[in-house]
DNA sequence: AGCAACAGTCAAAGCGCTTTGGAAAGTGAT
DNA sequence: ATCACTTTCCAAAGCGCTTTGACTGTTGCT
């Protein structure tokens, strides 16, 4: 059933069904009424290509996803950033449209994006300390919104992050109020700005309290459980070994863990753990009560609020761009205890 | 730039560029050398909403997502999942939409997809022993490929799926062979349809060998570390604990080996595991050696495959359904040994 | 009564592409 | 020179929607 159908049985013209259907004021109520119903009775929705054709908009907005060999871009956050975004796109009638490509033409995908008219807007995910994508969608004029943040542009733009700076200061503030002075950074790949960040602030507190900073205790690594394994293992295997574990993601501490555990260490009692936890729903931080100590901030939110500040900025080009820093929370688990005395 | 404005520069017809373009046979050789190279030249990519309308195709393939409160469709999974599949659409210039929902409406999803022309196809996931959502989709005649199988429908369908149930076979049969009588299932939720299959081989192996079935050693859950964690911590607590554990994911498994070690005891020493492995890019089982026996199987190159007969059965849809059987690989890893004698 | 204003409706144009049904030009055989 | 094909190109219709501009009645006001 289409318009043109639909508009036939009601006896109307096309222009009142749509107007009708679209909430226009100057339809008559008692047809509107009709209209709906019989839409309603016959399954009409209308045809999307038609529609976008049509208005000139896409009504779908564009995640590109690069895989390369190696998975930076987190797979697991990734999943459940999409799941909020989703429901607000779904709330907003929009469509999520994935692109997987392999990394090397990038540049190429959004340019086609652009040019086909595919989308409306793209999200930006895992940006960069130095970010490309930012320039190119300013210069070619695409929509979009990062999650997380990144270095100095010209033009502002719409962004949506944690405070990762604040909380790993946080964090190591705790750990050093334990009494811990030899504390590892299991860091994801710091050429990501989220990643950058965290060990900004963990240096920051490192330095406020004159604590040396030692290169071999920071690791900076793709945030999967074996690489937080092979870091924790090494730094556990130094001669002066750290006594707590400040880790980027709960992946990469369920790797510490391990890493302690083969060492015959308990964690808490031998080595603290504290982790950023981005509360992703099939892989929580234990039960009722947290396992590890962890700066919490939902990935999940995350992505339905900066979707929505992305349709936001596409209806309402001529508004200034929107940034949020949405506020992790230090939850203390059972992972962290003060620092074991030197003997 | 569009079609018309580039046939104008070039002082063709609309036709003869699109045909052109479009690998159509009655353009002369020079002719669509000339268009090819106007097109690079000035970056024209088709606009996907009129090729769309006036194809009648959407160009895109639909994968509904349902979140609901319990991550029943895990996450992780599924994004390996439309890594692959990803992969088969840019090659083939499809799109890949996803509808997040919450589960409730989804039938209502599924005819929207279908009346709004919004897919060409959608992509199954995670299909239940009864799975009300073929039957819908042959009714409406939204094309679609499942992975995984399930029960009998009158009408064959196109369906990419592991061989769950040799696969746990032969893992229940390893055991056996190592002496193992006690073997714990922590399995997936058993009203998925791989899940009850892998339970069907574990039980098909402890019948032969006469082993008694215990019901307080067979666990259902979702897969999360967590639930894998409590069902493992439950049975090892049973009076006649079990001396291996078989898990229904890496995830799962990891949380087996917590239990495992919170218990005092040791991997592969007094409990051997063995999971299946989804080869997800981000958890990967160990470096080189894999840490845990494993039933192995890509599900990412799931993905890529399913794709693929998906677009085929679009291509052609009077070709009789498609199906195909991965077959999982035992690796054996650092989680099993002999079971302890008992003294 | 006469006129402006307005509510409600419609026909038709247009979005950017594909595809149908020719037409013009070229080719070789008669 | 004529005919029958081919080859190469084109004008125009059509995909299903939105939106412009115009057309009817009604209503309200003088």
């Amino acid at each position: 059933m289409n318009l043109k159908e639909l508009s036939q049985t009601l006896g109307l013209s096309q222009t009142t069904v749509s107007r009708a259907l679209n909430g226009y004021p100057e339809v008559n109520g008692a047809t509107r009424e009709r209209v709906e119903r019989a839409a309603r009775q016959f399954g009409y929705r209308p045809n999307v290509r038609a529609k976008g054709l049509a208005t000139g908009r896409a009504l779908a907005i564009g995640h590109v996803i690069p895989i390369g060999t190696k998975p930076e871009l987190v797979n697991p956050i990734f999943g459940d950033f999409i799941a909020g975004a989703g429901e607000t796109y779904s709330r907003y009638g929009y469509e999520m449209i994935l692109s997987i490509i392999d990394g090397r033409n990038e540049e190429a995908v959004y340019r086609g994006l652009k040019s086909r008219r595919a989308v409306d807007g793209v999200i930006i995910h895992g940006p960069r300390i130095s970010e490309p994508r930012i320039s190119l969608l300013q210069e070619i004029g695409l929509p979009f919104a990062v999650h997380g943040r990144t270095g100095h542009f010209d033009k502002p733009f719409t962004w949506l992050d944690v405070n990762n700076q604040e909380a790993f200061r946080e964090a190591t503030n705790y750990l050093v109020d334990l009494g811990h002075r030899r504390i590892g950074l299991v860091n994801g790949p710091e050429k990501l700005d989220f990643a950058y960040r965290r060990r900004v602030g963990y240096l920051e507190v490192l330095n406020r309290h004159d604590i040396p900073v030692d290169p071999a205790l920071m690791h900076s690594d793709p945030m999967t459980e074996d690489a937080g394994y092979a870091a924790s293992r090494a730094m556990l295997a130094l001669p002066d070994p750290p006594t707590a574990l400040l880790c980027a993601s709960l992946v990469s501490a369920l790797g510490a863990r391990r890493a302690v555990e083969e060492c015959g260490l308990f964690m808490a009692r031998d080595v603290s753990i504290i982790t950023h936890d981005d509360a992703l729903s099939y892989l929580q931080n234990g039960g009722d009560t947290p396992i590890f100590t962890a700066t919490r901030s939902s990935v999940r939110d995350a992505g339905r609020r900066l979707a929505e500040m992305l349709l936001e900025a596409i209806a309402h080009p001529e508004a200034p761009p929107q940034t949020e820093v949405l506020k992790a929370e230090l939850v203390i688990g059972q992972s962290t205890g003060p620092a074991p005395r030197k003997d």
